[in-house]
DNA sequence: TATGAATGAGCGTTCATTCAT
DNA sequence: AATGAATGAACGCTCATTCAT
């Protein structure tokens, strides 16, 4: 089951690998001046003289590296966008399908724990991405484009890859991924983004929302009434 | 079980009550355009002489209104952020406790139900709200307030009550409230706000999402394998 | 012999109306101040701060007039190049083949005499719209049309029906026509703008070099020898 | 009558020669784009790294051969403004006097011809030259020096020469010279600037504007009648 | 109450020029 | 000799806000 990689795609990766390598010692005080005040003020209110003063260079120096501001928040924004997807990049995802993943639950802990590290480690970056998506055309775009063409199909895949192993109740997938998703990503946000102070074990907290989304939040009453 | 309200929430209320109100028709118009222009292009990227151009007004007439431009952010963000909890709010919504809602799924349900017909006739108004509270300290507080105040205070009470008769399964009530809230708003953001075109029968939708949240997504063999 | 007005001229000829009345106390301190800086050092080497200051207003004022620096020079050089023709546009020109002018030395020494004057009080002017001329394209289109549909159509006319008189040389009317504005705009541009000070009395000047144009330089040697 | 070479005179030949030799291959590129870009947008509104650009140079090379855009410019005009008065530069210019030109139509023939071939072969140099002279003191000056000790002091002579023999009028030599001058520049100012491609045949457009030069434009019923 | 001209600080961007390589 | 990254002043222009009418 070979993805054939379309040009968009190929073309998004070489820019993050580009954008990950190749970086004079100003442009990246500049990005980390950037991401720092984009990711306080949004990006409309961050003013470029702001940046430059952050990143102790001249003004001038930020429209060398990026012609214009919204090309600094691309720089910043489209590579994020790729990485927080990058694990449903992979090609060998898909091999989840035939053997590493057993069982769904396994499949979701792996997801879960990955992106969940990721978050943490790109707290700011991400809220700029999510900030500033509603009104960056490009960015939407792009971001719709990896949704729909990689997440939604691979995860779908899997789905029902663990329905016909019975594994997983028999509704629409769509469903199914958007709730499981939403159960996901809400705990990222909620401990990641929200109340990152809020104690707790993560493994342990993994563990117990999995076990919600897969058997429910129904106490012993209600599963005899209705069932 | 009277609540007092705090001072805060009063003038939160009255807040609402005089914007409901008196308006003058220009009023009407600035807020009216500025609701238009921020959900499209964000706070900070509109000009106050576009709105005043979108509402038919001259520029001075916005200041007689609202002192600054972020007062007229405040008046539009501030009381969409009370009425997107105002069912919490109501007095009455303790009364769940007492008969109204017998199972913890009539409880979800009617919170659903209400709450996508909310967003569906405030959509631009609910995305500016979210747009602007991560840069927007006084909105981030009276968010923080309704939400941590009622909200959250609220639905612990709702789900322990649920939980005592063992209608809910045993944990943390945070955890399932974060699970629960997950489940119901990323359905609203998914079929709101993303997908409003995707087609699909509301009533049904929460039903089969409700079950998905109350009973899980495991398969037969699933179960049967770990429980 | 009635001409039809053509929409352009119109539109020029009301503009010109329009520019000469209604001004505020401020848009005319500003032209003022931007025709003495475009023309002492160029358009595009003067900057707006430097014109507002000069004006006495804030930079701001500027923009709110003319909304491009373009504009303002617009403005400035429109009018003036429509002034510069503004006797060939007058419908009674033509009567000049009827009547007024019996004699072609009377018809140019009204325009000499009549151009030599409006140049002199409007030296800056004249200065900005010949330096502006052939960087701005709307400016050239403007002066090429004045140029080509009325100046040189009318002057053509006359011409040919002096000719008709035999009171002119036969001879392509456009090369007579290049000759005499050569010498009459050569008078101008010498005594007007590169030497002002250069002491003349202009009616006798104007007198002389008539002469040189209508009976030519030759002495009486040359004239016998090749006649 | 030999005419002692003053010392600016000799400091601009210098420069002349030296422009015209040693000239690396970058800095020939550099002029050829300077003079492309300036001859097309003006001085002012040309920047270094457009030429840069257009040179194929980096933009520090510009600065390495000028010390400013402005020497750049100099670099340009300087030697074009002294070319343009070559031909009454030349030593042997005085001869005219004693013999080769038989008569004055001879002379302003020889002069008409060559400065022809020049601007046509010169023209964005000259169009450069004649923008900026106004706004550049330097060069300003540089022309009227130019003007004033050569051309102006040699014509004259030459025209005094002419009239001594009765073969040009007798008339103030500036009035003639003015008038001989501003027919022969309107020539070439029309048929090589304006209306390049107006057809015209260039040997016979000259003997024509030479014969309303010296004859006039009067026609036989006004000869008649002045006379 | 409503206006819109006026403000001047601040915006994103470009500029001519420098200098380490 | 040639480069191009770096500079910071200056650019044209927009901004939220004020105020006389």
């Amino acid at each position: 089951m070979s993805e054939k990689r379309e040009e968009w795609l190929k073309d998004l990766l070489r820019l993050v690998d580009e954008g990950d390598q190749k970086k004079t010692e100003k442009q990246a005080k500049i990005l980390e001046a950037a991401v720092e005040i984009f990711s306080e003020k949004g990006y409309s209110a961050t003013s470029t003289s702001e940046i430059a003063q952050k990143a102790g260079v001249a003004e001038g120096t930020i429209f060398r590296h990026y012609k214009t501001k919204k090309d600094l928040l691309l720089a910043i924004a489209g590579p994020i966008a790729v990485k927080l997807v990058a694990p449903f990049l992979l090609n060998d995802f898909v091999k989840v399908i035939d053997s590493p993943y057993d069982r769904p639950k396994d499949f979701f802990r792996a997801i879960a724990k990955d992106r969940i590290a990721f978050a943490r480690s790109n707290i700011k970056l991400i809220k700029i991405l999510f900030n500033e998506v509603p009104f960056q055309p490009e960015l939407l775009e792009q971001v719709k484009n990896l949704m729909t063409n990689i997440v939604v199909k691979r995860i779908e895949n899997a789905l029902q890859h663990f329905q016909q192993q019975g594994f997983i109740v028999e509704a629409p997938p769509w469903r199914i991924m958007r709730s499981a998703s939403s159960m996901l990503i809400g705990m990222i946000v909620f401990h990641v983004f929200l109340r990152p102070d809020f104690p707790f074990d993560e493994d342990e907290e993994i563990e117990r929302t999995l076990d919600l989304l897969f058997y429910g939040i129904a106490g012993r009453s209600e599963e005899n009434a209705e069932e």
